[in-house]
RNA sequence: GGCGGGAUAGCUCAGCUGGUUAGAGCGUCGGAUUCAUAAUCCGAAGGUCAAGGGUUCAAGUCCCUUUCCCGCUACCA
């Protein structure tokens, strides 16, 4: 496969300009992404490494209203802390730009328009929700209401953070403006949609015929989008922030962020073409057929990738589509979801400064621990672990090792090489292997298999020294002894460079201390990668070992940050408003026998409730509590319900009233009762 | 609810189109060794391959059912 490409374009998932970069991006998109990157480049093939942080969309906008200043300051502080930590990292993007940039702007509203004008779009007019004082339509995120579910006062239009259900905006009660608070009407709109169901027919042949080779998880993911069968998909929204609609009548209206997010990693490439011409003309990198794309991304973005904008690429018509889009799973950290919003996460910025200069010791066990096949977990135990037993103890120390001998027997020169004995040669052999297994896995993207195999050299490495023994053989036959150190300097150099790759700090260092000025990957397998002669720098350490107060410093860090998120959702909320007692009596709250409960077909959240409500008709109630309660357990059980609440259908059943559950600070529900026996239909007030 | 991915030694993972006693690294235990950051080397113990059923001469590997984790998506493939 690789015979018919020349060159390659990578790009990785562009981070949301909302927060910095944690340990869960970079396992799954960064690091392997520099990994291959690193690589390519040091088998001197043409690659270019695109990055660029996202910076439309609605949530930025948010917390810029609510920090008080424009959303152009807070995308610019993130955008420039995330740009400086990848920095920092050693994630060697060709260029780091952003979708606010100029560039992008105008590319991303040129791809729109040539689309547009080739009649590629539908337009459709549809119902949204419409703040008609300050005269915005609003995003689902962006509304709030009660929940229907767990009767939450503020969930949002797309989901309710306290029992998280998913919502859709239709589904609250009595939506409002989550910023003004003013009620909401429907209004009609116009947006655009892409045909994607016009897509099916090539994108079948194209992924299920043509790309048996991607991931399980990639292949199996779009295959069932394909079987399901495409939808159209708005590429417009209703808002101010983001790139403007290039249409006449569209005022008011952007590119949707999904739409206008992947054109940014063409806009960066361009960006880096037009200022740097080195770079040639940006269009090699993206339309011409002998150029291999590469997208790396997370497996929430899997059907972006690999179905919505190849269709866009393919209906502007001159651009090349993804060869393969490498997905990795999620990591998880200390056995817990990493969060953003809950603050819970190991964040790059936060260890750069906290563990100086231990970049490889990160990349090293976020690869040995990558998510390729299935979620991981990282926990500060293990990283200890593996940097002390395997960087320290078998790399690090090999290393040392061969330099010391040579600095005590012969002064930092290399020696010269005697006659090779068996044991010699199967050594050699055995390395000599190494290079085409690093190829095969790195090519296949199996990053965490391809670190292991470069570790292994420097544990046949431990084993030749100690199998060789030159401190005892000095006494008897000295010459022996150069021939073995010869040999160790020489893995010790190839070591340089299979691990640039994967560990750039160290091999860089690891290069000064051999004084290996040139190097590149054809090299890898060699043994005369340092002359006979070659004057060797002082050595010092490769790695040093993490240290207990240090991993128990992070592990407290973490515990705190969970103690503060309890705390923090524990607090009682405010007390509402206070109401005349004639409102108060417009609610009529009762008790009922639940006569029968079951689960709602097709639905986790939802119980049906039969009540005996004392009038002789039984009443339905649907309840989302199904997490928190097996039905059966409700049955014959006393309840208190709103009796006059105005029925509602949910999952195409009639709920006619409300069953009070009471939000427990962590988000459970429990459901209320009354002490002692009352009759069904009695009054609560 | 539908769909996709995953569940293999204490931990992290390999096991391709089914085929001899299920592998690796780390950890544990025992031994050797001292050039080296008590690092290294050798050896051992440790798994009814999530549960149950089926196909087969033969299943971790194929089929069905169930459980758990993650993701996508929802009057819905």
């Amino acid at each position: 496969m690789d015979k018919k490409f020349k060159r390659t374009t990578v790009t990785t998932a562009l981070p949301y300009a909302n927060g910095p970069i944690h340990i869960g991006h970079l396992a799954g998109v960064y690091v392997p992404a520099d990994i291959y990157v690193r690589y390519l480049r040091l088998k001197e093939r043409e690659v270019l490494f695109v990055g660029g942080s996202d910076e439309h969309g609605v949530p930025v906008t948010i917390r810029a209203r609510k920090e008080g200043i424009s959303v152009q300051d807070v995308v610019d502080r993130y955008h420039n802390l995330i740009k400086d930590s990848f920095q920092k990292f050693g994630i060697s993007f060709d260029v780091y730009s952003r979708t606010t940039s100029e560039t992008h702007h105008k590319l991303a509203s040129d791809f729109f328009r040539k689309l547009y004008d080739e009649g590629k779009f539908i337009e459709q007019v549809s119902e949204q929700f419409y703040d008609e004082q300050t005269g915005h339509f609003l995003t689902d995120r962006n509304i709030r209401g009660e929940c229907p579910r767990c009767h939450a006062p503020e969930a949002y239009g797309d989901q309710c953070e306290k029992c998280g259900a998913t919502l859709s905006p239709e589904e609250l009660i009595n939506p409002y403006n989550a910023e003004t608070g003013n009620p909401l009407v429907k209004r009609e709109t116009k947006h655009w949609y892409l045909p994607l169901d016009k897509d099916q027919p090539w994108l079948e042949k194209w992924i299920l015929e043509d790309h048996k080779e991607w991931r399980p998880n990639v292949y199996g993911q779009c295959k069932s989008w394909l079987d399901g069968g495409l939808r159209p998909r708005a590429v417009t929204r209703d808002l101010e922030w983001g790139i403007p609609v290039p249409v006449e009548g569209a005022e008011g209206k952007v590119l949707y962020v999904w739409f206008d997010a992947p054109i940014g990693y063409i806009s960066n490439t361009k960006e880096l073409c037009d200022n740097h011409p080195e770079w040639g003309n940006w269009e090699t990198w993206w339309k011409d057929p002998e150029t291999r794309l590469i997208h790396f991304i997370g497996k929430d973005n899997i059907v972006f990738h690999c179905i919505v904008f190849p269709a866009m690429l393919k209906a502007h018509g001159d651009y090349i589509l993804p060869d393969n889009v490498p997905s990795n799973e999620f990591l998880n950290l200390e056995g817990n979801k990493i969060s953003t919003s809950r603050n819970y996460a190991v964040w790059l910025n936060e260890y750069l400064e906290e563990l100086p200069n231990r970049q490889d010791e990160l990349r090293y066990v976020l690869t040995a621990n990558a998510p390729e096949t299935k979620d991981n977990d990282f926990t500060w135990a293990d990283f200890q672990a593996r940097c002390n037993n395997e960087l320290v103890a078998i790399y690090g120390n090999f290393v040392n090792r061969a330099l010391q001998l040579t600095q005590k027997y012969y002064d930092g020169l290399v020696p010269a090489c005697g006659e090779l004995n068996e044991y010699d040669r199967e050594t050699l052999a055995e390395f000599g292997d190494v290079k085409s297994r690093l190829e095969n896995l790195i090519e296949n993207f199996k990053f965490r298999e391809a670190q292991k195999e470069a570790m292994n050299l420097a544990r046949i490495g431990n084993k030749y020294i100690a199998d060789c023994e030159p401190w005892k053989v000095i006494k008897t036959d000295p010459e022996r002894v150069k021939t073995i150190i010869y040999i160790s300097l020489q893995l010790t150099a190839n070591l340089a460079i299979a691990f640039e790759p994967f560990l750039p700090f160290s091999s860089k260092r690891l290069r000064e201390m051999l004084n290996m000025d040139t190097f590149s990957w054809e090299c890898l397998g060699q043994t005369d990668l340092l002359p006979t002669g070659k004057q060797l720098a002082q050595p010092s350490l490769l790695f040093s070992k993490i240290e207990d107060d240090v991993v128990q410093a992070q592990i407290k860090k973490l515990e705190d940050t969970v103690k503060a998120n309890e705390a923090a959702s524990y607090k009682a909320a405010p007390v509402k408003e206070n109401i005349p007692f004639e409102d108060f009596e417009k609610l009529d709250i009762r008790v009922g026998l639940v006569k029968a409960c079951e689960k709602v077909k097709k639905s986790k959240k939802l119980l049906k409730f039969t009540l005996d409500d004392g009038s002789g008709t039984d009443r339905t109630i649907l309840s989302g509590i199904a997490q928190w309660y097996e039905p059966e357990r409700l049955v014959g059980k006393r309840v208190l319900f709103i009796a006059n609440l105005a029925p509602r259908k949910m999952m195409g059943e009639e709920s006619c009233g409300m069953i009070l559950s009471a939000v427990n600070y962590n988000g459970n529900l429990s459901v209320t009762t009354t002490l002692d026996d009352v009759k069904g239909g009695s009054q609560v007030g």
